[in-house]
DNA sequence: GCTGTTGAGTTGAGTGTTCAACCATAGGAG
DNA sequence: CTCCTATGGTTGAACACTCAACTCAACAGC
């Protein structure tokens, strides 16, 4: 890097809005979910994606992609969340490194309870602040974002076909909100 | 709450993507700033309010403030910090409580180190994946947003008397971007 | 002077995340 | 089949953050 491209007024104002906006949201958004359900947000995705897959179930390297955790933090969560009686592990019999997990009927039962709160929240604190342009606004910008920041497009190539035989991630919107 | 107002699906949408987004930006910032630099954003953003600061010299609670960070996190931070030679903390005269946390000629060094290699990340990931339009929305809805996250607890209604006097944050720009 | 309350800041336990090292199996290439 | 690498997943240490409890000083009110 021979000189540095810095950042003019307008960028730092920028970037400091949405470091601050961001951080005051997303401190919240934990605290909430600590607070009322006892688990942070991350392992609130971990239950939710859980919860759109077929079976409740999804071996762990493709739960830890779809909850963007690393294979190591989802180890651990999943270790949690096991003991909490809200997953379940099982051998993978096709791939025997593999494994599975699997949301049990209390591990749905727990996220339930903490999704109305969880997205009352999500409500207030985010879109009830903004216009619908706003709203439009973000998810734009967003989603121009997440394309930037994967290597693979992600959102379009939907190919499959590493995965043998079993679950399809369903990507679909549902009545928790992630 | 009687009965939830649900994300319909545009909105759910908006917000996994956001903080799919977020995740995915803060995470590579996070680990640029650690491999390159050997602290957390965290602490960068410490040592960038300490150097904006006159005579480089900040009251703890203040600091707190303007990091964004609780007073248990900067105790922890700036004991770190100390260690590591590039904060000091005195006692202050006036108000034997309170203790001043000053950055010192080793710290105003790291951050000078650390400084071209963040903002090429900040710029790289962010800026340079959005137009002008994206980024003006995107800092337009951050304010929005920390206007509506500092304002008041938000919780019981919007309801405006029972705040006494409140404290306006001071938003200026400077060299490093924070 | 006392006494209770608030504010500044620290501390330690508990928990989550990261990183690097690790084990085991799968899937080639020879 | 044997080696070799890649993949799936776990583990433990190091570290940062949170929460609640705590200390000490400032500032009432009386």
């Amino acid at each position: 890097m021979a000189h540095t491209r810095w950042l003019d007024d307008e960028e730092q104002r920028t970037w400091r809005a949405f470091l601050t906006a961001q951080r005051l949201l997303f401190e919240r958004v934990e605290r909430q979910l600590q607070n009322e359900a006892r688990m942070p947000h991350g392992y609130y995705e971990i239950l939710v994606r859980l919860s759109e897959a077929p079976d409740r179930t999804l071996r762990m390297s493709r739960l830890a992609d779809t909850s963007l955790s690393s294979r190591s933090r989802l180890s651990h969560a999943v270790a949690r969340l096991e003991e909490a009686g809200w997953v379940e592990r099982t051998a993978c019999e096709t791939d025997r490194r593999g494994a599975w997990a699997r949301l049990t009927d209390a591990g749905l039962a727990a996220l339930e309870t903490a999704a109305p709160g969880h997205v009352e929240t999500v409500r207030s604190l985010l879109f009830d602040a903004l216009t619908p342009e706003q709203a439009a606004a973000l998810r734009d910008v967003s989603e121009t974002l997440v394309a930037h920041l994967t290597d693979r497009p992600v959102w379009p190539a939907g190919d499959d076909k590493a995965c043998p035989a079993p679950a399809q991630a369903g990507e679909e919107a549902c009545p928790e909100a992630g």
